[in-house]
DNA sequence: TTAGTGATATGATATTTGTCATATTATGAT
DNA sequence: ATCATAATATGACAAATATCATATCACTAA
């Protein structure tokens, strides 16, 4: 699946997220991103690279919801993390590889800013502000995907399903209510355990009256105690 | 604990590690670099910085062995990865934070060939090049973690603890036959179990004659049915 | 509509893991 | 040497987790 190419190319000097990428870029840089970028838009359930595929581009995402995950041999999933708005879709390797180490996919349809990465380096090269930046935000994402698994590994399910919740509600929704982007076995993919425990610990806490749930909508109705969950109760 | 600067500074023209960290420089900036570092030797069991401390090095090592690790509010370590020779210890956020996010101590007499960060900032900003291939190797660096924090995710203890005696023989020593510089309780820490687990593991290895255990020595005997255990067996 | 598939849900049970107790061996300090 | 402390080791048991079975519900395709 290609994404599908936005008629109305946005203009770089308007965009909202000018200031938060590209805070360093002279007017010409601006213009040089400008023209060497594509929007692509994606749908729910869309694939926007997959593990192997060759990188083409340097890409944030700049409205929706995006899984970045892994797939093993016997074709089992690992989400390495959830992206939002404002988040590296292309991490860290797309100045060292050739090829994605992982896939994406799409949660909520999302928005992609996407630069031609040969045009990137060329740019970058001549911008040591800029490559500064970069670097800065790129560590700033790698240390956050990082913190984040160490946060994973340290909990049990509890903990574990607790801590996903507060991510939805603080990080992702800013609101103790939301639709669930993910399925149980995606969230099971993420904080590495079985969909059958991950389903039966959001009914323990539906029992206990910590959350309610409705299908996909969940409603966080005691984030104090689900905090204390997640700092291991 | 401040670490130990040699009385005789080394001289980069002539360092081994030039060609793996600094391959882009000119001679005037690898000049710059050379005036700007400090090489601090430090003891096994010495601290090299603590989470928390101002950040004022951008720093490698020469050789030995370190662990990068956070500490809770209770006091228990988790291990986030251990670097040897080539590795950096300064992560990402060398370059966008003032403080350490994490502490670092030795496991093995190490070199630490350390570059004011105020100074490479600035080499940076004026040499491109060198921007990008930091930003290369920085990343590759990241990469490498998040990877490993995955791969230890998705085992069970079994595998978990093969994985790490694995990574022991096939990365770090390059033989079947080494004496472990941690604990069995840092193993742990580094794997997301308790002592017990990994003493335990360790010994029905023994039983089962896939390693031999002397202590902190071990030799590694049936590689392939560890591998075998780690590949979830 | 109906059949088929995947997601959610729950119970039963086996396995794994964590916790607590205790003993022995190393290690370091005085 | 002796003492104290930490590391290693093992058993017993409780608690957590994975696995397997089954049922319902929602959604899609024909």
């Amino acid at each position: 699946m290609k994404g599908h190419p936005m008629d109305s190319i946005c203009d770089c000097n308007q965009c909202e997220l000018r200031n938060v990428f590209f805070e360093s870029f002279s007017d010409e840089d601006l213009g040089d991103i400008c023209r060497n970028k594509t929007e692509f838009t994606y749908l729910s359930g869309e694939t926007v690279f997959r593990e192997g595929d060759l990188i083409r581009y340097f890409s944030y995402l700049k409205s929706g919801l995006v899984k970045l995950f892994k797939s093993d041999q016997a074709g089992k999933d690992q989400i390495i993390t959830i992206a939002g708005p404002y988040d590296f879709v292309s991490l860290l390797g797309v100045f060292s590889d050739t090829r994605h180490s992982y896939s994406v996919s799409v949660l909520e349809d999302a928005v992609l800013c996407c630069i031609d990465i040969e045009s990137m380096k060329e740019i970058a090269l001549r911008n040591p502000g800029f490559s500064m930046s970069l670097m800065e935000r790129m560590g700033a994402a790698s240390t956050r995907i990082i913190h984040e698994g160490l946060e994973i590994r340290k909990r049990n399910t509890h903990g574990k399903v607790a801590y996903i919740l507060l991510k939805f509600c603080n990080e992702i929704y800013g609101e103790c209510i939301f639709d669930l982007p993910v399925s149980r076995r995606e969230i099971a993919e993420n904080i590495g355990t079985t969909t059958e425990n991950v389903i039966r610990t959001l009914s323990e806490f539906r029992k206990e009256k910590l959350i309610r749930i409705n299908g996909k909508e969940i409603e966080v109705l005691n984030p104090a105690a689900l905090e204390r969950i997640s700092n291991y109760g």
